[in-house]
DNA sequence: TATTGTTATACTCTATAACTATA
DNA sequence: TATAGTTATAGAGTATAACAATA
């Protein structure tokens, strides 16, 4: 690994600049999320999980079966079932039975959950502007373009992985 | 705010670049996130808020105080206790007095702690450079530098919010 | 009075695994 | 047997607030 010598005569890591990227995405990450949640919470007492999943629903009038849910938020089945659970109980999504099998639901967000969601997103859309207002539409453009590369590149090597399982 | 027409005669707002670009950097962070907890976890069963506190002791010889930490790591000040108390059990920091304050304490790595520290960083690392080998050289520093834009301007944002409380 | 750190508590989110019903 | 979803449980992580000791 590469040292740097330090003024007291130790050497340290050179951390390559891959690791300060991911210290720094995550720092990004983390401010961004500290404002939603906080704003989620302060303004419509609700969670990002419970945003993301009706963000989920919002773009699938039909609604969304558990399972699908479960896969595209990246969480297990139970959280799905507790999450939603939480959200009938407020009459914003409603479990609707799937014709020929009985097994399966579809989740779909309710009038009253299309309602709120919109007025969260229109929220949610105002503080995420607010974030990346410091970059220039170019720069937006860029950086969603390498971090495509990024996801692109990690969910390959994910599946790569999962296959030798 | 852009609006686009749907089927029924309603209209929703139109995501602008800003809302895909953090859908994609919170999707990345969440992959990279999730390899890197169960990496500690199977290897090290240590957790990322833990090797997060040993990181920055590790570039703070002489240790760093309870509320330093918990600044810097953006928690409160409870999480720092638990975090540091765990730790402390298994010989990988320890607390010292600091002279005349004796409220205070600094937090500093044990020589076990800096021994498994920098076997957790040498793995961190690995796949971290890992995810983010579909990059060039050229694309992480521009990845870098956009991000820092970000960084700053987020938290200048955050100064001025709190000023005015 | 303000600050440092601790303690107690409660809540959300998560994974795991055993379970029921249906395919 | 396999799949869809539920339930129970345990643990991580967090914030809040009351508290003791010291500044």
């Amino acid at each position: 690994m590469d040292k740097e010598a330090r003024l007291d005569g130790t050497t340290v890591a050179e951390h390559p600049e891959a690791l300060r990227l991911w210290l720094r995405l995550l720092t990004c990450t983390q401010l961004v999320e500290k404002q939603v949640r906080g704003g989620l919470r302060a303004q419509f007492e609700t969670t990002l999980p419970r945003f993301d999943l009706m963000a989920q629903l919002e773009r699938a009038r039909e609604g969304m079966k558990m399972n699908e849910l479960s896969r595209r938020l990246m969480v297990t089945g139970g959280n799905i079932t507790g999450i939603t659970d939480q959200l009938v109980a407020e009459d914003l999504v409603e479990r609707v039975p799937v014709p020929g099998d009985r097994r399966a639901y579809r989740v779909r967000l309710t009038g009253k959950g299309r309602r709120q969601f919109a007025d969260m997103a229109h929220q949610h859309e105002a503080w995420v502007v607010d974030a990346f207002a410091g970059l220039s539409e170019k720069e937006v453009g860029t950086l969603h373009r390498l971090l495509g590369k990024v996801k692109q590149h990690t969910l390959s090597t994910l599946l790569a992985t999962k296959e030798k399982i």
